[in-house]
RNA sequence: GGAGGGGUGCCGGAGUGGUUAAUCGGAGCAGACUGUAAAUCUGCCGCCUUAAUGGCUACGUAGGUUCGAAUCCUACUCCCUCCA
């Protein structure tokens, strides 16, 4: 090895490769790349109709930003042509076009939860519509007279519904196209995803030596398993963690996964050394250690990454005060209103509606609901469980509804007198 | 252009004149158990009102038939399949 390049420890490259990766394309191309020295062209996009970010798109910033620590190159592809389409997926089909408006304001804050992960001095924001915008007609049959349907139903999604019947819409099969075109129009070295972005990469390798230029890497990441442990973790299937959420929230639904996910969320979102991954392994598989012990840990390491260990160990102190020992947390929201007006009867003590009250503090959705709870023994107020619909409630009392529902009530009534 | 099939609650999917707010499964919520894990058991799972009761709105849309319709008729609309 010639000495006076960029040397990387072999050890960085194997930890850069291995860890959280699932499949590289072509594995030796991207070690050899790597160890050119030259500064690397990673192109990551994202559908500006779903601005927020989870711990599952996690795994791929986690690695963009392992690459740039070693002074690569992030170009962020902000997708306004392609969220028209919407990925294929035959739940998705076309979707209405997002004003410029909307897809500004997205962008920011995508971009804002972005760049907590990624550097932001080593990334290029680039927009589809910058090459997209003024394609012609002609443009387009050219690109699309370069690829055969042969070829696009090598992609399972989509023989799997063609065979089935199931309708594909054709702007569907311009996708992966325009998805390839972008690694074009930045010369991309290397394009990241999940293992569902596969297809698509690759056209764009396909594309991209059509045009004479390298081939990019297709750098793939394993789909991360939302807090259901079941289907993959994503916003719309309400299984997902939130890296803007609060702390507690965070540590909360992290305990929350099964313990079967536990390493999968080590290996793919934490940067625990492999060494102390296999030992939670095997003390998981002798039974050595309590589960939730790990989940623990990893609910700590979580909330460190996205916010700090002080907030990690709060966080652990309100979910061992509130949760495990079932107490009451530090600070709960207040709601001010006028007791009365709750009250049937204008006589002290308010024997307060109590489903009319869990629906003013916005406890429950509708009087339907706060019924059943009621009848469930889900309410309680300052620890005692609620039978009755009408009850006498003091001014500070504490609502609880479920397990992690709470409520201060304030009387404004008596504030005013 | 022709023929056929279909639009039911968050999702899947029964139901083809009345006891159907609508079988069942999944999701979800709550209770028990517990480690906010899994598994299991139980209950709930449109809205409003009530101590129990009761009322209203709902089966693509709009009308119609009927004492009574998700179920029958008409028009409209959307989706899918096949043939060309």
């Amino acid at each position: 090895m010639d000495t006076d390049e960029k040397t990387i420890p072999s050890q960085d490259i194997n930890y850069l490769l291995k860890r959280g990766v699932a499949e590289i394309i072509v594995e030796q191309e991207m070690t050899e790349l790597l160890r050119s020295g030259k500064r690397l062209r990673l192109k990551e996009g994202f559908d500006p109709s779903f601005p927020d970010i989870h711990l599952g798109h996690m795994v791929t910033l986690k690695k963009l930003r392992q690459f740039q620590e070693l002074g690569h190159q992030v170009i962020l592809i902000v997708g306004d042509w392609t969220a028209q389409i919407g990925d294929p997926s035959g739940v998705s089909t076309t979707r209405p076009m997002l004003s410029m408006k909307q897809v500004q304001a997205n962008s920011e804050t995508y971009m804002k939860q972005f760049f907590k992960v990624v550097d932001r001095k080593r990334t290029e924001v680039r927009w589809q519509s910058e090459w997209f915008g003024k394609f012609t007609l002609a443009d387009i049959l050219q690109l699309t007279s370069k690829f055969t349907i042969a070829q696009l139903m090598a992609r399972e999604d989509f023989s799997t519904r063609f065979n089935a019947g199931r309708p594909i819409a054709i702007t569907e099969l311009l996708y992966p196209l325009l998805q390839a075109y972008d690694s074009v129009a930045i010369q991309a070295d290397v394009e990241f995803g999940g293992t569902d972005q596969t297809f698509n990469c690759l056209m764009g390798r396909e594309l991209q030596s059509m045009g004479g230029q390298t081939p990019q890497q297709v750098f793939l990441v394993p789909i991360l398993t939302g807090t259901d442990g079941i289907q993959k973790m994503s916003k719309s299937l309400g299984n997902y963690i939130g890296i803007t959420e609060p702390p507690n929230e965070i540590y909360g639904k992290v305990m929350s996964i099964p313990d079967s996910l536990i390493l999968h969320y080590f290996e793919l979102v934490t940067d625990v050394p492999d060494q102390e991954l296999v030992e939670f392994r095997q003390e998981l598989s002798k039974e050595t250690i309590n589960p939730m012990t790990l989940k623990k840990r990893l609910a700590r390491e979580i909330v460190t990454q996205l916010y700090n260990q002080k907030a990690a160990s709060e966080a652990e102190v309100h979910f061992i005060k509130v949760f495990e020992k079932r107490g009451v947390p530090e600070e709960i929201p207040e709601y001010r209103l006028s007791f009365s007006e709750l009250a049937p009867q204008l006589t002290e003590p308010w024997n307060i509606d109590i489903s009319r009250l869990l629906v003013t503090i916005g406890l429950v959705s509708s009087r339907s609901e706060a019924n059943r709870l009621i009848e469930q023994g889900a309410v309680e107020i300052n620890g005692g469980k609620i039978d009755y619909y009408l009850t006498p409630v003091e001014s500070g009392s504490i609502i609880k509804v479920g397990k992690r529902r709470f409520t201060k009530v304030i009387n404004t009534d008596t504030l005013i007198q």
